[in-house]
DNA sequence: ACATTTGTTAACCATTTGGTTAAACCAATT
DNA sequence: AATTGGTTTAACCAAATGGTTAACAAATGT
């Protein structure tokens, strides 16, 4: 009787699409609706047919964008590998698929800042990431004198903080280090090396 | 004839501060002109009086408080001290300084993502940081065999994500450590001096 | 074949928003 | 007291914006 979720599908995500594309590079309050309609090649009208406000298509990218990051920063948090080798992994990974995508860590952040609450939503879902394992692990490796005493909290924050500030951060250190895009660019692949072994290198015993 | 300068002032600078305070929380797009104009208690004709337009108030409000920054970074910067101590005074002051002014630079970097070509504008400014003098700094450190071989670029980064990136991304991070504001707030507060002994370590030779 | 649901559009609407105008206000000069 | 010049306001305006409506087209079920 119901049936017919088969839906060609085709306009709902290229609205998707489109809306990604918009909301991460201008923010919600950038973002207007008749332009994700133009990027979609639709009338504004469908917009509302398939989501029907601003607010619940943003939400719609925002989850959609943080459900891109999260499994993979999951993988890595709580594979069987050594600290040392999470530390490699997660650098190398995480820089690669971030130069893909280039605005996603700076629109989660910013639509964060600018709704905290949000947060609370995100939490909730299954797969919300844990550091539960990475926070053991980092606790047994500290007892055992294999790397200098450190909160697993604060060695997670610089872990993040070496990999993601400078996405986001791009144009200010442009600035300061007043170099092109192109070497800028380099400078960043030769941060998934890089930044493990410093990292690596603080926690020596 | 045209004595009159002296100027109240008060009505000018009480726009200022309130345009900062709206302008630093919700961005350019976010802020509406009427919220200005009822933070700084005033008609909102009189903020087109003093600064004709949106975008031009908001320049004002972004070099403002880009120059709250800018001077503590090149004081740092350009000082006589060793590599070490700059790294612990930059650590030092700086957090204390953004735990003060939490949304300035949320704020400066999301604004520069939007507009990019902005950081010309302030490149040329006189008071713009330079790290000549940092650069020059490292490479000696590293020939003498003070420190371990890196590149002044990356140390650099390193120093800016390690201090500024808890504050842009603290509701993430809350997310993800799963605690309390209060909590985190001391985690920032240990970082005053935890940042700089990671630093330093990781550069042991 | 036909009725019903689903997808899509053009035109429209109420509200918001940045910005303007003309008049009033007020302190100092003349 | 009248003039002058900067300051401040209420009222206004045109454009933009999120959202709606009604009609139409395309599938889909019977």
């Amino acid at each position: 009787m119901y049936m017919k979720k088969a839906k060609d599908n085709t306009t709902e995500s290229s609205i998707l699409n489109a809306a990604k594309d918009i909301f991460q590079r201008k923010g919600m309050d950038g973002a207007r609706m008749q332009e994700i309609a133009d990027e979609a090649g639709i009338n504004k009208a469908l917009l509302h047919y398939y989501y029907r406000s601003k607010q619940l298509l943003f939400e719609a990218v925002f989850k959609s964008a943080f459900l891109m990051l999260a499994p993979q920063l999951n993988k890595v948090l709580n594979s069987d590998d050594s600290l040392n080798d999470k530390i490699r992994n997660f650098t190398k990974n995480y820089i690669s698929f971030i130069i893909k995508h280039p605005y996603l860590p700076n629109f989660i952040i910013n639509e964060l800042n600018r709704n905290p609450e949000f947060v609370k939503k995100l939490t909730s879902e299954k797969h919300f990431p844990t550091i539960k394992y990475f926070k053991q692990q980092v606790i047994e490796n500290v007892e055992n004198g294999n790397i200098k005493p450190i909160k697993p909290e604060q060695l997670f924050i610089n872990i993040m903080a070496l990999n993601i500030f400078p996405f986001i951060a791009s144009p200010l250190l442009k600035g300061f280090l007043s170099i092109t895009d192109e070497s800028y660019k380099q400078l960043l692949e030769e941060r998934t090396t890089e930044v493990s072994n410093f990292i690596i290198n603080a926690l020596k015993a």
